[in-house]
DNA sequence: GATTATATGGTTTTT
DNA sequence: CCATATAATC
């Protein structure tokens, strides 16, 4: 085995050689954290015999976890360290969930239910509730859902509670305590958990059920946490029921670099860790192993902004390095090129590779101009995050017939899949199973399968039939094949593979090979041998594949891991990671820092900490860019550079300008338009290309609104005349349109269409075939 | 009931 | 500009 403490300073070896207690570790950017956590590992195994399988450390991704995993087996010589329970929060926490579901009246198949799922449930709560969407949108009730879930606030609680109620009436949305219990309720019913509910359902698991907390508390003697300072009430809260039998806490986070409050996390956790445990050992990790000194320096400056923050020095022994570029470009068009451009040169002037590269940003929207760019070039590139492989319809299709039969309940699967592929079972059907399957308390499904006793018409009832035969046919596979072979199973018996494959549009195409995809990996699960520990989840079963790919981050699933391709990602993404040469793109007002951000001090700093991570991802070389008009909502819109940009010193800085017309943007000299000459050494005045750029389109060009039908009361005496007897000049009487008359005749016998002048609503093209007429004279 | 055309409205970040 | 929701048309 390695002599694993040389390779740690001072103040690593202190985190690592301290063996029980609480220990907070303040670990600035760069400064190893990852190391001191897997050595600190390793030592608890190689030096204090502690068996793997009492260590729970808990990371940010699945990625992260696999690493260490890796690196500790590395360093030990052994495979012990498979034994370690180590994953993310909601990923361990699905698991112990697995098996101990029942307890708190979840089935052991439970569902875990994505957003895109969630915001579909509560969508149909809103309706159900008689409530408009317009005034409740499925998004922003989620949001304030997960947010009072994080701070365990369960629904009757916050139904209840005096302010909460005050505040939503204040923001015009006073039933959303009513909202919150339906569709907790909704969940429960469908036998599905939402990403909070991992947490949620683990807590009470613990809190009260105390066999169960007895259990893992004697289960995990040591507990590590990664990235603390993401971490939310509700992870805190179980955190400290777990650790309460030894107290062996160990948390590792820096203040300056929380970026998720948003999703609940607060820095009150490392404040509250030295208050709720006696004699907290704490260590500060300082010295930054990653970046230049021009670098860190900078990024030192950035976060002194912030009143709020523990306070620490980060230095470094690396070189000076190079200065910082600060390079403004006229459209986010030219930002793309400029960095495109950028790569290639460093590239070839520092014999870099394309995996030294990262480009940054702040939302998704903003990786389109560096993609076009980059292909331009012929640059590989990988984008993480946008939408995940399991977000696509397809996937989900597919995916949505093993989730219904692992467990019937779940309704959103089901109405997934009802009529896909089409089987002749649309809206008014499903709306009619919806509501009975409420006035009876029971699932879709169950409707389904006693559909004959609610009356449906004898050809729908046929569809449903075939449909409830064929799920039921899957379902008694179940137990005899695995997952792979159900899944063919089930792709060849309802058609979708044959479907897709029919399809030859270059989309029809993608998709195929995306269910291909889905395939592979399903049989790549089934042939990786799982851990299974004590008689526990091991099984390779639908359910627990299911479980396992709702929980992957997109951090995890980058196929070709060492693939030589730039990497475009939000900087949220970015976080854990470092390049040789980073750039920060868009650096403007409005956009970075957000707009929606920037209300109140407390986000804004959290915005100012978002910068301070992308700097401090940057090895040797830095580039800060924005453009004076980017596209947005498809429309060219100005932007002032990002007050961060201020906040760096000048001495650091070189700028550059780069617009349509100059190529090298870096020592450019006097080159470049007279306009971007004209303008050097401006970089924040208000001159507007973008006006220039802008084509206003003329009015003639957008068509004008199509005009609302104007509504029209059917004669009392309606009744439709046969259409075969219609001439041109003859008077007639629509259901909606109202009065018109004929004036053209078309279209072959068996298919006539009639161009009518409607006296309300103008000239319009009927098909005689559909459209009922009573003829006026 | 299915398919196709149009309208709307939305972008912060993610397990 | 984009994806999704709604309406028109078949």
């Amino acid at each position: 085995m390695r002599n694993y403490l040389n390779e740690l300073n001072e103040m690593q070896k202190q985190a690592v050689l301290h063996k029980d207690g609480p220990l907070m570790i303040i670990a600035g950017a760069g400064s190893g954290k990852t190391k001191v956590l897997t050595t600190r590992i390793t030592h608890l195994m190689a030096a204090h015999q502690v068996d793997p399988f009492n260590i729970l450390a808990l990371t940010f991704t699945n990625k992260a976890a696999a690493e260490m995993k890796e690196r500790i087996e590395h360093i030990l010589g052994t495979s012990e360290a498979r034994n370690l329970y180590i994953g993310t929060f909601h990923s361990v926490f699905a698991r112990i969930l697995r098996t101990e579901a029942p307890k708190i009246g979840y089935p052991n198949n439970f569902t875990i239910y994505d957003t895109d799922d969630a915001r579909s449930v509560i969508k149909t709560v809103i309706h159900e509730l008689n409530l408009d969407d317009k005034q409740y949108k499925p998004n922003v009730v989620y949001n304030r859902i997960s947010a009072a879930k994080n701070a365990l606030v369960g629904p009757e609680e916050y139904a209840n509670d005096y302010h909460l109620q005050q505040e939503d009436a204040k923001a015009n949305r006073p039933m959303l305590g009513q909202i919150f219990v339906a569709y907790a309720n909704r969940c429960f019913k469908n036998g599905a958990m939402d990403f909070d509910d991992l947490l949620i359902k683990m807590y009470e698991l613990l809190k009260h059920y105390p066999e169960a907390l007895s259990k893992y508390q004697h289960k995990f003697k040591y507990i590590l946490i990664d990235e603390y300072q993401d971490t939310n009430p509700a992870q805190y809260e179980i955190i400290k029921l777990l650790g309460a039998m030894h107290e062996n806490v160990c948390v590792v986070g820096d203040d300056a670099q929380s970026i998720y409050s948003f999703r609940g996390a607060t820095i009150q956790n490392i404040l509250q860790f030295r208050k709720d445990y006696d004699d907290v050992a704490i260590v500060k990790l300082e010295q930054n192993y990653r970046s230049t000194q021009n670098i860190l320096h900078i990024a030192n400056e950035v976060i002194r902004n912030n009143k709020s923050q523990i306070e620490k020095r980060l230095f470094t022994g690396n070189e000076e390095g190079e200065k910082i570029k600060r390079v403004r470009t006229l459209t986010d068009n030219d930002e793309g090129k400029m960095v495109a451009d950028t790569i290639q040169e460093q590239k070839l002037r520092y014999h870099l590779t394309h995996n030294d590269f990262a480009i940054l940003y702040r939302t998704n929207a903003q990786s389109r101009s560096f993609e076009e760019a980059l292909r331009r070039m012929g640059i590989p590139y990988k984008i993480y995050g946008g939408i995940s492989f399991y977000q696509r319809k397809e996937i989900k299709d597919f995916l949505a017939y093993l989730r219904l039969l692992v467990n019937t309940h779940d309704d959103e699967a089901l109405k997934r899949i009802i009529n896909y592929p089409a089987r002749g079972i649309g809206k008014t059907t499903l709306e009619k199973v919806s509501l009975l399957a409420n006035e009876k308390n029971v699932s879709m499904w169950e409707v389904l399968c006693n559909a004959a006793l609610f009356g449906f018409k004898s050809g729908t009832l046929e569809s449903v039939d075939n449909f409830v035969t064929s799920i039921k046919m899957f379902q008694s596979e179940l137990p005899k094949k695995n997952a792979y072979d159900l899944a063919i199973l089930v792709g060849k018996n309802t058609g979708i593979v044959k479907e897709l494959f029919n399809d030859k549009t270059t989309e029809g195409l993608a998709r195929y090979e995306n269910v291909q995809e889905l395939l592979n990996s399903i049989k790549e699960f089934i042939e990786t041998p799982l851990n299974d520990e004590d008689g526990e989840v091991g099984d390779k079963g639908l359910g627990t594949y299911l479980q396992q790919i709702s929980l992957l981050t997109d951090a995890d699933n980058d196929d070709e891991e060492n693939a030589d391709k730039v990497k475009l990602m939000t900087i949220h993404a970015s976080k854990g990671l470092e390049f040789t040469m980073v750039f920060v793109a868009g650096l403007e007002e409005t956009l970075f820092p957000n707009a929606m951000s920037i209300n109140t001090r407390e986000e804004l700093e959290e915005e100012r900490r978002l910068f301070y991570v992308a700097i401090t991802r940057a090895k040797s070389k830095l580039v800060l860019s924005y453009a004076n008009a980017r596209y947005r909502f498809g429309q060219l819109q100005q932007n002032d550079p990002s007050r961060f940009l201020d906040e760096i010193p000048e001495e650091y800085v070189e700028r550059s300008y780069s617009g349509q017309a100059s190529r090298n943007h870096f020592n450019n000299g006097q080159q470049g338009t007279a306009f971007e000459r004209m303008n050097r050494g401006f970089g924040y005045n208000n001159f507007s290309s973008a006006q220039a750029l802008e084509k206003k389109k003329p009015s003639y060009l957008t068509p004008p609104p199509r005009p609302a039908v104007k509504e029209h009361i059917p004669s009392n005496n309606f009744e439709a005349s046969s259409t075969s007897l219609l001439q041109e000049g003859q008077k007639v009487e629509h259901q909606k349109f109202g009065f018109g008359q004929i004036v053209k005749m078309e279209g072959a016998s068996h298919n006539p269409i009639a161009t009518i002048h409607f006296e309300q609503n103008g000239e319009k093209k009927i098909m005689l075939n559909y459209a009922k007429l009573r003829i006026v004279e």
